[in-house]
DNA sequence: CGGACAACCTGGCGGC
DNA sequence: TGCCGCCAGGTTGTCC
């Protein structure tokens, strides 16, 4: 579920409300969200540490604390966020880990389907491995793109989803920027020009910051941490749009199959190339 | 190296 | 209403 904008939106609701906290206890049930270590040793290891900043790397929501690192990654239903004392408790049946932390407040982590994962390491390297760069920094220029994407020989569209490729682009934000480039999600990375890799380059860092501008995209389960929803959704150009105009041509917006993924363009505005397979 | 596919899980939705 | 199959924002491991 969650990308890069969704992820960092979490992680900016989130600092000015943990940072200066002391985590007192932890509760779960559901063990194998707690990746590593494991759950006693992490509850053990975890109680009395203090909160002092929260960060994110890729798709990871990273908390600082005195001698560790707790990482959340949200995978597809993740959900993080605080409950005040005394707040009114949601009908949130989700919750599967929750730690304590001043005068009665609590972090509480709900996942419906699971498959989100918290590790408790004394290095972000532990955890965070292979991950290519941060699409947003300032390390990552449209150079060093031209030339990663250059280096390979793949669609675009599987390519982007590729962590070790990229870090944080998700299946929505990948469809978003392959439309905002023109380019079609079939075509070979190996093909590209150096106009077209640049073009790409602006059309990813488009696409995730207007996510981030509009606080994330709530389709079905992603909820800011305060529970309202992000405004993402509403300025996609091609994502969930099968069927309807293109915003910018009229066309109809297509969805394929592609890397088993459900793949969303506008086949007037990112037609077909030689170097793609379809 | 790249591609296909199964797993991990549950809920929502469309179709009959 | 009920049941069934399909789909879902992610990642990892296996096999070819």
């Amino acid at each position: 579920m969650p990308e890069l904008p969704e992820v960092e939106t979490v992680v900016r609701s989130l600092r000015p409300m943990v940072v200066g906290q002391t985590i007192h206890e932890m509760w779960y049930d559901w063990p194998r969200t707690l990746h590593s270590p494991s759950p006693d040793i992490f509850a053990a290891r975890v109680r009395g540490q203090k909160v002092h900043d929260v960060t994110r790397r890729a798709k990871y929501i990273i908390l600082h604390l005195d001698h560790d690192f707790l990482l959340v990654h949200l995978k597809m239903t993740g959900r993080l966020y605080v409950l005040e004392a005394g707040a009114v408790v949601p009908d949130d049946r989700w919750i599967h880990v929750r730690f304590q932390l001043d005068k009665g407040s609590s972090l509480c982590f709900s996942d419906s389907r699971k498959f989100g994962r918290i590790y408790l390491a004394s290095q972000v390297e532990h955890v965070v491995k292979g991950i290519g760069p941060e699409p947003l920094e300032a390390d990552f220029t449209p150079e060093v793109f031209f030339q990663r994407l250059n280096s390979r020989d793949r669609a675009l569209k599987p390519l982007l989803l590729d962590q070790a490729f990229v870090a944080g682009v998700g299946n929505i934000y990948a469809d978003e920027a392959l439309f905002r480039s023109g380019l079609h999600p079939l075509r070979r990375s190996g093909t590209l020009g150096r106009d077209d890799a640049y073009r790409l380059y602006g059309a990813v860092r488009d696409a995730l910051s207007a996510g981030i501008s509009h606080e994330g995209a709530s389709i079905n389960w992603y909820r800011k941490p305060d529970g309202t929803r992000g405004n993402s959704q509403d300025h996609f150009f091609v994502y969930g749009r099968d069927g309807q105009p293109c915003h910018t041509c009229q066309a109809t917006i297509e969805k394929i199959r592609v890397g088993q993924r459900g793949t969303h363009f506008c086949p007037r505005c990112q037609p077909a190339h030689k170097g793609s397979a379809s």
